[in-house]
DNA sequence: TTATCATTGCGTAAATCTTACACATAAAAA
DNA sequence: TTTTTATGTGTAAGATTTACGCAATGATAA
């Protein structure tokens, strides 16, 4: 008994991944960071493994930091993915030619073969504080506008679209904005920001009325000049009214 | 680099396993499934592994039926655990005992200096359906009232804590009741049902009109007899209309 | 220099949704 | 037969959301 036991669980050891979304705001557009594996034109979301002693939590801040430098940046576990073939969703065929091409030959009979469960994070980070940086399987990143995500291994495009619905989640009961902005911005961006995350339009009279109703932000005496326009009003995040709301929660209803 | 790199995933290589929080709702009580370990005092979560060729949605209704032989139920992924101590908030000296208790001591070694990832589902049972069944480890299963579920091995306090917080996020974006109360059942039941879950009081007329206006619900002509007062009409779900709310979302903003 | 254009700041009315509450009625218990 | 308890139904007040008007400002074009 006890060594079937031990024979069972060695059986069910799995290979466990993280896999991260990380999403930027910029030129007002929603973006997502993309890698594409070595010598290849497969695109794939950023992830690594988990260290003994890491938690997950641990692991995906450690592998945001290696993609971008970024630390202490909104990062939030959304879903598992275990289906028995995601790694499959290609054609068996065209997987191992493209691991083989980034990995060599003595890798991908394992990663194939063996089953993946991974832990899916999604990030929000300033766009213009990325100093993003490739790994081991792959040499290129690249900024993507999300309606512009190609064709992604693996189950990549699932994930993304599960990213994007948590966070579509979340901005309707936690505000957001606090790591996708910089420091300083109008009320019209803001109101962008939201736009794009929810692919939706407001009455920009009533988006600012709910806004400034949570009680995070600060208006500057500043204004933006440069446009072809009466000069909007810069804001700031009170950080500890925002983190407080965050705590709390807010109810974007529109 | 061929070799390193395999080298590193043999080291990373996790157990990963799933726990189960089942929800069950009898006597105008929300309750859980607890199960104790062989020869011990400590409960836990029913839980298991994955198998090779298994999804790990799977691999949860397969748990979930062999723990209390129903299909096709309610069952949603809400949040994987990894912290790595989550295996030692209890002593290690205590958990060693118990688990040695139960398995045998061949097995806890491996079991406390091994990380596990756990993937936590939630499940709504129809109570009166259930025949709840013991496992390996275990030999004894009870159905708790949530506030006195006791200290639970491992990190499952944490589990049930969330998975309830899971369950209230849902009830608020998608009906509830289709598999947590009998075929046929009365508005003030269904209303008992949700004031459990939610733990705060309804006013029971808001609440009907609330809830009729889902169109999810069939107002039967029998009443349900017996009780000191006039007899409430019975209703049931029309099963089409309520996987469409399922899909479609409601606001349950009282 | 001045008029025009695009967009912002600010405010109010209408519509909708949520909450509070009242009275008649039925089934069992006294 | 009367009392007790809880149900069935409806309406008004309050709060929130939505729709929309108009004056003001900064850049640009005339």
């Amino acid at each position: 008994m006890e060594r079937s036991l031990k024979e069972h669980f060695e059986q069910t050891l799995q290979e466990v991944s993280i896999d991260c979304a990380i999403f930027g705001f910029h030129a007002g557009e929603l973006k997502i960071l993309l890698l594409r594996w070595k010598g290849t034109d497969g695109w794939s979301l950023p992830g690594g493994r988990i260290y003994k002693e890491e938690s997950t939590d641990d692991a995906a801040n450690r592998i945001l930091k290696e993609r971008t430098g970024l630390t202490d940046i909104f990062l939030q576990q959304y879903y598992t993915f275990g289906n028995a073939n995601r790694l499959t969703h290609l054609s068996k065929q065209d997987l191992m030619e493209l691991l083989e091409l980034a990995l060599g030959k003595d890798y991908f009979h394992d990663k194939i073969n063996r089953r993946v469960v991974s832990i899916g994070y999604f990030a929000l980070v300033e766009f213009d504080q990325v100093q993003a940086t490739a790994d081991w399987y792959t040499d290129e990143f690249r900024w993507w506008e999300i309606p512009d995500v190609p064709k992604l291994l693996f189950d990549h495009n699932e994930m993304v679209v599960r990213a994007l619905h948590a966070l579509r989640q979340q901005i309707r009961n936690q505000p957001v904005g606090y790591n996708l902005l910089p420091e300083k911005f109008t009320m019209p961006e803001l109101q962008r920001l939201y736009e794009t995350i929810l692919d939706k339009q407001f009455d920009r009279r009533n988006f600012q009325k709910l806004l400034v109703s949570y009680d995070i932000l600060e208006k500057l005496d500043e204004k933006r000049t440069g446009g072809a326009n009466k000069s909007p009003f810069l804001y700031r995040f009170n950080k500890s009214k925002y983190e407080k709301a965050m705590i709390d929660g807010v109810s974007f209803a529109m």
